[in-house]
DNA sequence: TGACTATTCAAACAAGTGTTTTAAACTATT
DNA sequence: AATAGTTTAAAACACTTGTTTGAATAGTCA
């Protein structure tokens, strides 16, 4: 890190501190994406900077960017308090190499198919699209409801997502809108020509509404029905009833859809004036 | 507020500060629910406690408990800062009153068939279920996209069903179960006896997701599609077709469930090897 | 009016925050 | 061994936080 006496000169001596903290931010900016040293974190010899953004991201999954501390944080970590400073220059930068980190490691472990870190096996052509759609819930499901290490990575965005900070318009474009079109993508094969632009993608919410819900509510859904968190093989049950759900629905909401249309085009004059709730 | 002495008297002088706190709190405990004096907030010479919890209101349901400074609630408020520990104790005490102020201001503002302050039009019993359900929806979608004064109301229940406090207890027993109950009631009236609880529940979580999806994921939202937030009539139309998506999906997993039972009766001892995704 | 209470005010307090500094050690490469 | 890059340590910085204090004011009732 040779650039480490910037940061260790006394900021406004050479440099005001918003230029400071702009070279920081360059600098910092393609850490912790690229390279991915040997030996993991927990590791005894883990690097400090590592074994920072681990701490860090734990932390601030658990507690949010304000509320996390960075005296927790190294202290979870074991190294330095002026580490902070070193590697990442300030906490806002710790929290976006974090975020980077967070993407990175989630896309990587449940990976989905049709988008850039595609290497699964689904060859999105071959397979019909309701197994697609199957598969989109599962992964979905598997990265928000996830147990293991990385179980902070969701967490974070799930924050990000209610309490947007800048990171949030780069987890919009780089993950969410193309996640989100391939679903759309997968919709629009199953439902055909039956549905328009704006009533696809109202199906596309009620489709990552079921599954974010799972998330989002935890806290809520463990107090009205404590069993039910603790099912083995719960993140497959509920997959295979939002998928199902979805699916009738779809097939419900299209025949609806082309049945308007066909009114529509007898009586061209008429008032549309179709219930959404058909017995 | 004649045990005021209590509160400006040194903590540790005659109570220790834990059975102080607990003075206070019982004391406060009733606050604002009762009451409700005729001037409204915003009004000039609206009383400090109740400019307080207005104020309060609106920067909790913003920032969240941590963020959210006692500087900035007294600012917005324009009033003095020790008015809060005069009035309430002290922080967490003023936002307890906060939340119990906003649960009863979305319930009346907002009332629900079929539940306590019900006063609604509907009888709960003269209504089709499906009429139910969409009013239910409606109902649901008022209130946590609401603009109004009490905007805060519900994202300060979206916060808190994140990032739960001791305040998450309270509302899941006095608020979230009946409400959550007499949905479970309303689709189990339009499923007939198709699904068993488990599946009741999960069709359940299915709409409530849907629904808070708009809120939760509000950020996420503007940014894929910024003109559709601003959409007018959106909640009815939102309302409409997550109605139209529950309800065809409700038929068609209570077909394939009674298709189910009906497969089982006839080959007991066969293998449940029954796909959620049909065609 | 005068005594008394409730309320408001400006100022200060103690604790915790992110950040920086200075110095000394450690490590790996040359 | 020499050097540059890293890490640690302890302390202090400037700032914000929730909370408290004691006096000043407004209001009420005998």
């Amino acid at each position: 890190m040779n650039h480490s006496v910037l940061v260790k000169k006394p900021v406004g001596d050479v440099l005001s501190p918003a230029a400071n903290a702009a070279v920081q931010a360059s600098k910092y900016a393609g850490r912790a994406t690229g390279l991915l040293p040997v030996d993991m974190p927990d590791e005894p010899h883990a690097a400090t900077d590592l074994k920072l953004l681990e701490a860090a991201g734990e932390v601030f999954a658990d507690k949010g960017y304000r509320a996390a501390t960075i005296r927790e944080i190294i202290r979870r970590a074991q190294v330095n308090i002026a580490a902070v400073n070193y590697h990442y220059g300030d906490k806002q930068n710790l929290y976006a190499a974090v975020f980077r980190y967070a993407r990175k490691c989630c896309e990587e472990r449940f990976p989905l198919p049709g988008l850039p870190n595609s290497q699964s096996k689904h060859a999105n052509s071959k397979v019909p699209p309701r197994d697609q759609l199957h598969f989109y819930v599962l992964t979905f499901l598997n990265r928000i409801l996830d147990h293991g290490r990385p179980a902070w990575h969701w967490q974070l965005m799930a924050r990000e997502m209610m309490e947007p900070t800048v990171a949030l318009d780069e987890m919009v474009a780089g993950s969410i809108r193309p996640e989100f079109e391939a679903l759309r993508q997968i919709m629009q094969q199953i439902t055909g020509l039956a549905l328009n632009d704006g009533q696809l993608e109202l199906c596309c919410c009620s489709l990552v509404g079921q599954v974010l819900f799972y998330r989002h509510a935890h806290a809520v859904i463990a107090r009205l029905n404590p069993e039910a968190t603790h099912d083995e093989g719960r993140i497959e049950k509920l997959a295979k009833h939002i998928t199902e759900f979805t699916l009738m629905a779809l097939d419900g909401v299209g025949k609806n859809a082309r049945f308007d249309k066909e009114k529509q085009k007898l009586k061209p004059a008429d008032k549309k004036k179709t219930r959404g709730a058909r017995a």
